[in-house]
DNA sequence: GCTCCAATCTGGTATAGACCAGATTATGGG
DNA sequence: CCCATAATCTGGTCTATACCAGATTGGAGC
């Protein structure tokens, strides 16, 4: 269509980006539908779909399942060093939190699980399983796995809010040690059902082993989050 | 072509895993072409390319362009809160590090980066852009921003190894303080180029801001990584 | 005003082909 | 044997079309 040698779809992608900022288009606002974005552009369906998943890829828009493409919120950061609930950075940076319970339960220890912490395969353990919005947008899913014997009756709490406060002020726990591993993912099955994404969907995992003062396991922590949802900023060093 | 009500390129995808399992592929290794396996699965080319991109997202293969599809090496491990050289750490793990410099200038520092450093602009900067292999592939590409200030005389240094090491052997310095970010990104323009990956290739951007035991500014550090190249594993807390 | 259901709109999946550009391989001449 | 060139193979891009399933919307009936 035009003369630069430069593929179709990037040329749509620039040119979806200049119209994207020329509309003023602002955080979790709808795209027109592709196929009347095809016909704007004067390209097919497939070609603009490779533009927009071009403006995925980079952060700028989002798709929510057979509903659209929307524009991607700021980055929440976020310092999985510190022992600050989600709740509270979340407000801290201006925007709404919420959770959702999907479901808690004592279970066995798995192989894979034992491997990790230590502990002995088939010992009983908390497995709690919970979805976090930030402005009723769904950004992670996280599996949190806690030691009975370390907080006995957690379960019987409500799990919507800190569970680090709740270990710090109810049982006196504070993790001390912490192994923390981070590496880009792709969503699938049960997170990203969840997180109501497409099969694939890039995201970023981030697990959490803590030990507590005692050097006892206290809790590991298994976070599936968006690619475009965060940015992880960690400072280090003695004062600021 | 099966009757469950999964797409068939997520069954493809699955078929594929079996397979490239069954076979042992290993590191490094070549698929059959994208023709020869639509053939062999009895499907088109788009649909075998959909189920490719979702290994690859997953990051069980990786693409190098226009010669194939290829079997993607184990993460490598990286703690981006220790002043280890990158020959060093990829050494211990077993692999094969190499270093190429790409470019290093002295210039002027411009206003994004007057802004992370506190630095004035037009201010003299030293610029370093390297591209990282491991086993032969190109995993990373980083650019470093020197304070000429702290260190007069880098560019004339071989900068095919540690920065680091030079700047804490020969210029006694060390980094104190550090701001660390990381988030998912796309490769795209220069690093996608010199990784050699198309642009809006998955990665992982990690940004390291250091300044030196007198809390004068040391240096800018920019990575751009394929995203299925790293597992970041950060160790926490007082003793192991 | 409400509920339920049908029509409609959305993105998601899939086919069948075509041509291009870069990378690799085969070939032929020195 | 080496080297240059041609043929071939690779993934990359693009068109045109079709149907599906879930989400939304609009209207009929209460």
């Amino acid at each position: 269509m035009c003369r630069t040698d430069y593929p179709v779809y990037l040329q749509l992608r620039d040119r979806l980006w200049d119209w994207i900022e020329a509309e003023q288009l602002s955080s979790q606002q709808r795209l027109p539908s592709e196929r009347e974005l095809s016909e704007r552009f004067h390209t097919t369906r497939v070609t603009i779909r490779q533009a927009l998943a071009q403006l995925e890829a980079e952060g700028l828009i989002f798709r929510s399942n057979r509903r659209g493409w929307f524009i991607t919120p700021e980055r929440l950061r976020y310092d999985p060093s510190r022992d600050v609930g989600f709740n509270r950075y979340v407000i801290e940076q201006g925007f709404r939190p919420r959770t959702e319970t999907l479901f808690k339960q004592l279970t066995e220890v798995p192989p894979w699980l034992a491997e990790t912490t230590g502990l002995a395969v088939g010992a009983p353990i908390y497995h709690v399983f919970r979805r976090r919005y930030v402005d009723e947008r769904g950004l992670l899913v996280e599996h949190n796995y806690l030691n009975p014997a370390r907080c006995p009756g957690l379960l019987g709490e409500s799990t919507d809010l800190s569970i680090w406060q709740m270990l710090r002020d109810k049982y006196d726990l504070r993790p001390e040690h912490r192994d923390i591993e981070i590496y880009p993912l792709a969503l699938k099955g049960q997170e990203a059902e969840a997180l109501n994404v497409n099969q694939g969907t890039a995201g970023l995992y981030i697990q959490r082993l803590s030990h507590d003062q005692d050097g006892e396991f206290l809790e590991l922590d298994r976070e599936y989050w968006l690619h475009d949802a965060l940015k992880i900023a960690v400072h280090i060093g003695n004062r600021h």
